[in-house]
DNA sequence: CCGCAATTTGAAACCGTTTTGGCTGATCGG
DNA sequence: CCGATCAGCCAAAACGGTTTCAAATTGCGG
């Protein structure tokens, strides 16, 4: 059942059939009734490619998940900030569309997703520093929203991100004020523009304090198990270990915590540790008492708000760049308690 | 830049400017690299929108993610499913879109997709018993591939899966082997069709050496760390608790290590454990040296072929149903030993 | 050198919508 | 009663490609 045929079995046309169904006003009443009652006893859909050549519009948003070709790491929090922006797009009846891309193929992506017309706009995952994609879709003027951000882009962009270096300022100051002294940072990759943020919180908390960052105890990895495994034991294995962990993600804290049980520690009385909870729907930190203490801010709602964000922009161009700083919260956990004397 | 603008500047029609670019035959090939030449000069793409309505196809695959509105799970191996099948529609110039949906509208989001046209078919995930998708898309001419298979289904379907119940099985036998005769199962959700699978096959392999599978040594929840460490604490809390534990995944595995080590026993020595790996990209399973023996299968390799069998579906709808079933590796890790005496 | 087939090209229809620019007939103010 | 306004509808163009069908050119055998 195409539009055509539903007009002529209506006896009217196809231009007043499709103002009928999209609500304009210069169709009589009446009409926009009967039309709406037979497209809905047959069950009409518009075609959507014919919408979109009609319109030039996609409907469509694209996220792009570069593949690091050499250590092919899926990022964890992708599933859940995938899972809130897709309830924002089904709602506003927008597609997803998601690239996964080699990444020397990046740019190329970005541009054929523009000059095919594939998409509307895009979501910017994982930004680094001096991120090369916010020049570029400035560039080929494409409506992007950043989840996170990146230093040292010159140019204004649209971003939603959380206040990460408030977050671990705040955790830090939290075993500080716990008494602990030597406090160990299990982070993330630091070219990744988050965990650069999180590092000046941890470094910022300690110099207020008179203390001074020590590079033994800040390690920069992956944030799997393995690697939070490694660095925790690393340090812990130190002639002056330290009393405390920083860890970046519920993995590599989980690594932590297995390091610390290897060695016979107990955690939360030998060894504090805090994480940064991203809040994964399989990955719950704990249920009613969370396991870790935990800085904590949920992705998923992340994704919901970015894409709201991309979708005002679509609609609306000339706004400016929207910006939209998110806080975590700090929550009590099993895993943190004062400095063994 | 256009068809018909690129051929005006060669001075030809858009029909042979199309063909040319199509690789027809028909078009001299002199003409043809001149018309690839200027293509590239200008950059060329074919508005995708266009192409799209013109032949009637979507050049798209759906994914659709349905979201319990209970509890909100969004699958952890999902990620790396996709990762893997997004890589084969890049290299096939296809698009993917994820439609996340509360479950109750599943039926409504199929019907959609295929009446507005937004894709050519569909890879159906995470298939329970008796699922009412495959009728479904069947009865609407939907092409689709089940990652998985679904007990129960009355027509024949195309599918992909794991061999779960030999892998199952196969680690229930080693480590009766090693002298076990107590060993409980966590399991993932038992309405899942793969859930089912791996229960039978650890009950047969329990069964063929006169064992009587007991319901206090089978729990059966969502694969989370806290499912994990709930059932395998309670296992071991039992008068006479197993000395050996099957766990669904790598994440409810490392709650039952926890839950081992809370009890203050040594995993792989009191306490045997195999988790099923599905060689998640941030959830490796150790890496020279695997933390748990395990039964292997690259789920990301799994979203590859899926993806590749549905494409080949759609190129040749004629094809009868395509089956294809993986088996899993059995790899030795720290995690097992012989039963205590 | 002619006729026929093969090669190469192009005009126009088509895909299924939206949108532009009338057209008709009724209503209304003066 | 007349011209202007307006509500309500429609024909046709447009979106940017693909595809059908026909035409023009070339090559070749006789």
């Amino acid at each position: 059942m195409n539009l055509k045929e539903l007009a002529s079995r209506l006896g009217l046309s196809p231009t007043t059939v499709s103002r009928a169904l999209n609500g304009y006003a210069e169709v009589n009443e009446a009409t926009r009734e009967r039309v709406m009652a037979e497209a809905k006893r047959h069950n009409y859909r518009p075609n959507t490619r014919a919408i979109r050549l009609a319109t030039g519009r996609a409907f469509a948003v694209g996220h792009v998940i570069p593949v690091a070709t050499r250590h092919e790491i899926v990022n964890p929090i992708f599933a859940d900030f995938i899972a809130g922006a897709g309830e924002t797009y089904s709602r506003n009846d927008y597609d997803m569309l998601l690239s996964v891309v080699p990444d020397d193929q990046e740019e190329e992506t970005y541009r054929a997703l523009k000059s095919k017309g594939n998409v509307d706009g895009v979501i910017v995952h994982a930004p680094r520093m001096n991120d090369p994609r916010i020049a570029l879709l400035h560039k080929i003027d494409m409506p992007f929203v950043v989840h996170g951000r990146a230093t040292g882009a010159a140019l204004p962009y649209s971003w939603l991100d959380v206040n990460n270096r408030r977050a671990f300022q705040r955790a830090t100051e939290f075993l500080l004020d716990l008494g602990h002294r030597r406090i160990g940072l299990v982070n993330g990759l630091e070219f990744m523009d988050f965990a650069i943020r999180r590092r000046t919180g941890y470094v910022d908390a300690l110099t207020a304090r008179g203390l001074t960052p020590e590079p033994a105890l800040m390690a920069s990895d992956e944030m799997t198990e393995i690697s939070g495994y490694r660095a925790a034991r690393k340090m812990l294995m130190l002639p002056a270990p330290p009393t405390a962990l920083l860890c970046a993600s519920m993995i590599s804290g989980m690594g932590a915590r297995r390091a610390v049980q290897d060695m016979g520690l107990v955690m939360g009385r030998d060894v504090s540790v805090i994480i940064h909870d991203d809040d994964l729907s399989y990955m719950k930190n704990g249920d009613d008492v969370p396991l870790f203490t935990a800085t904590r801010s949920s992705v998923r709602e992340a994704g919901r708000l970015a894409a709201e964000m991309l979708l005002e922009l679509i609609a609306n161009p000339s706004l400016g760049p929207r910006e939209k700083l998110l806080e975590a919260e700090l929550i009590m956990g099993q895993s943190t308690g004062p400095a063994p004397v």
